[in-house]
DNA sequence: TTGAAAGCGATACCAC
DNA sequence: GTGGTATCGCTTTCAA
């Protein structure tokens, strides 16, 4: 039995040479009036399609990427977690992005683990993906080595990375945190705590801890206290680890935290326990988080472009899909928010 | 030139043959060693895996699939919005189960449109994908026929369906709506306003209304305004969405919200404008979403199962694969939670 | 405008 | 234990 067959294949399903018979023609026919390739009457197109219509053709896509020994439309991306918002826009960003031009997201949450994430580029891989996106710049050697081998577009987000494996865009946490710890210092704060979360590995979050601490040392402030729950980052997080944090250090005047939702936890709890803010204790927040905009204050926070980061890594994969000249690395920067949760003046 | 070459394909790619010339056996002898298949000396094996370690072979999972005739490992999953933390959450239970069973997600983002499932369906079954989670019972005819004939595990989600096109997980969405105009009816409410966000189609939240209204109507109370802004359904439009309400419509008594983070909008509204709560107005939120922890006092709500109802569709459609007996159908029901930002008691 | 044949990278099947 | 050969569904290439 050659070419021109028509049985069903060992799934049922229909396939382009059983079209092909059905029309008449030879499969190289029916394929190029299924890429729209030219080459064909209007005749043959109309029979073909007809064809299609009637037997309810879905190509085979793995066979083409095969066939033509290209990649796929997919693009890989590697995220730490949904359940925190701020990924969650991040990717929602990326793949209207990806989506708007035919590119499907291959999700991967790593969960903070640098295993899970090799363990992921390794599958990941294997489906000839067109690009990769991941979240962080450290990973194990086996993922640098499979990342530096895989020769697509690969852009590594959130940290800022001035010599990335191919391609970066975010912002510099260490910066950022520095600069909440200036303008807190600046203020006359001199007993610092911080309340996070933590995971195995040096990630986002602990350069922005790294910063604070660095310019809090540096002006002869004290960090009495750094908590890193075991927990998500959320609301609840920050109220209890407020909690904790003033009960065994009650002389901490400001207290930064990992983002705003943990920020907001920290100021109920404060508010619950008749603390005044700023007067009895400060409250600095990090990413500019949807819940500030309806607070009766500014929480002092840090803006950050979420959505824009996501955006603009899916663009810069596509760029390069599409052979065009693209930026290596990009900074979208942070703007702190100088907001109403802390002193507004030097005391 | 036959079968046991080496030269590099178009990729630059490593394949198995290569692998097998290097190693100086028969491909098939390869990829036994590479399934771990057994028939092999350990001799064998050792050489191989020294060639694969050394050449950086990864295998195209595309030319597995496609030779055994079998699906992939990629579940297609369709959400209506990520900023929406809890669809994020339903795709965090998904993920983190499908992951583990080493299977990956393929996200399609419908914006709440039907013809944007329709689309995304499409491209995603052209990937051979091992099974299908979609929110939501109603999509285009297109669409439904694609889910037919697909032949593989599908799951809808988030509305119960007790007659779904395959299987389904979620909970009643009108019977949540009408319970919460129940509670509220029997405390004696009888102005009633509704603050939510529109979208083109008929979905959960829309059955929400439908069932809040249904009650309203039988109890002889007055649902005076139902509000649906064109925005995303988070703190902010509550906020707005209840300035907007309470101008128009100065005598409701009680506001329900499509969910709590815009529950917690309308309250902060309220408070600025000097508005006692339950005193003067009452709110009930939905989802019982993280924020509700760390309010001053409990906000009514109703509380539903969001990374549960991700885990249990994974499992469906994971146990479907391994062709083990599974369960059509299953409603994760709802709880009411009766807080305090409603009166306590009949007035 | 059309078609026949070769081949993409792996696995199934059968022979040795 | 090991290897040859056919094959999956499609595209590339070349010829008509």
């Amino acid at each position: 039995m050659s070419s021109t067959q028509n049985k069903p294949n060992k799934n049922n399903k229909v396939s382009l040479a059983q079209i092909a018979k059905a029309a008449g023609v030879s499969k190289m026919t029916a394929s190029r009036v299924l890429r729209d390739e030219g080459g064909f009457s209007e005749s043959t197109r109309a029979r073909v399609m007809a064809e299609i219509d009637r037997l309810g053709y879905v190509p085979n896509r793995l066979a083409t990427v095969f066939a033509g020994d290209q990649r796929s439309t997919f693009v890989g991306v590697s995220i730490p977690e949904l359940g925190n918002e701020i990924f969650a826009q991040v990717l929602e960003g990326i793949d209207r992005k990806l989506g708007a031009f035919g590119h499907q997201t291959v999700l991967g949450m790593t969960e903070h683990a640098l295993e899970q994430e090799e363990k992921w580029l390794e599958t990941v891989l294997s489906w000839q993906p067109a690009g990769l996106i991941v979240t962080g710049r450290s990973h194990t050697p086996k993922s640098i080595q499979l990342l530096s081998g895989a020769g697509i577009p690969l852009v590594e987000i959130w940290d800022f990375n001035s010599s990335p494996l191919d391609m970066s865009v975010g912002l510099n946490h260490f910066d950022s945190g520095y600069s909440m710890g200036r303008y807190l210092t600046g203020l006359g704060y001199r007993q610092f705590g911080y309340v996070g979360t933590s995971h195995d590995t040096a990630n986002a979050a602990s350069a922005r801890l790294a910063g604070y601490a660095k310019v809090i040392g540096d002006s002869g402030g004290s960090l009495k206290k750094q908590l890193l729950l075991k927990d998500a980052p959320g609301f609840y997080t920050g109220y209890y680890g407020t909690e904790q944090l003033l009960a065994a250090n009650s002389d901490v005047e400001v207290i930064y935290y990992q983002n705003d939702n943990m920020a907001v936890g920290g100021l109920n709890y404060c508010q619950k326990r008749g603390l005044s803010i700023p007067g009895d204790i400060g409250i600095a927040g990090w990413g500019d988080l949807p819940i500030a905009s309806i607070l009766p204050y500014r929480l002092t926070s840090t803006a950050v472009p979420h959505l824009r980061i996501g955006m603009i890594a899916a663009e810069m994969v596509l760029s390069q899909i599409n052979g065009e000249a693209r930026r290596r690395s990009q900074d979208v920067g942070f703007t702190l928010i100088p907001g109403s949760t802390v002193r507004s003046q030097l005391e």
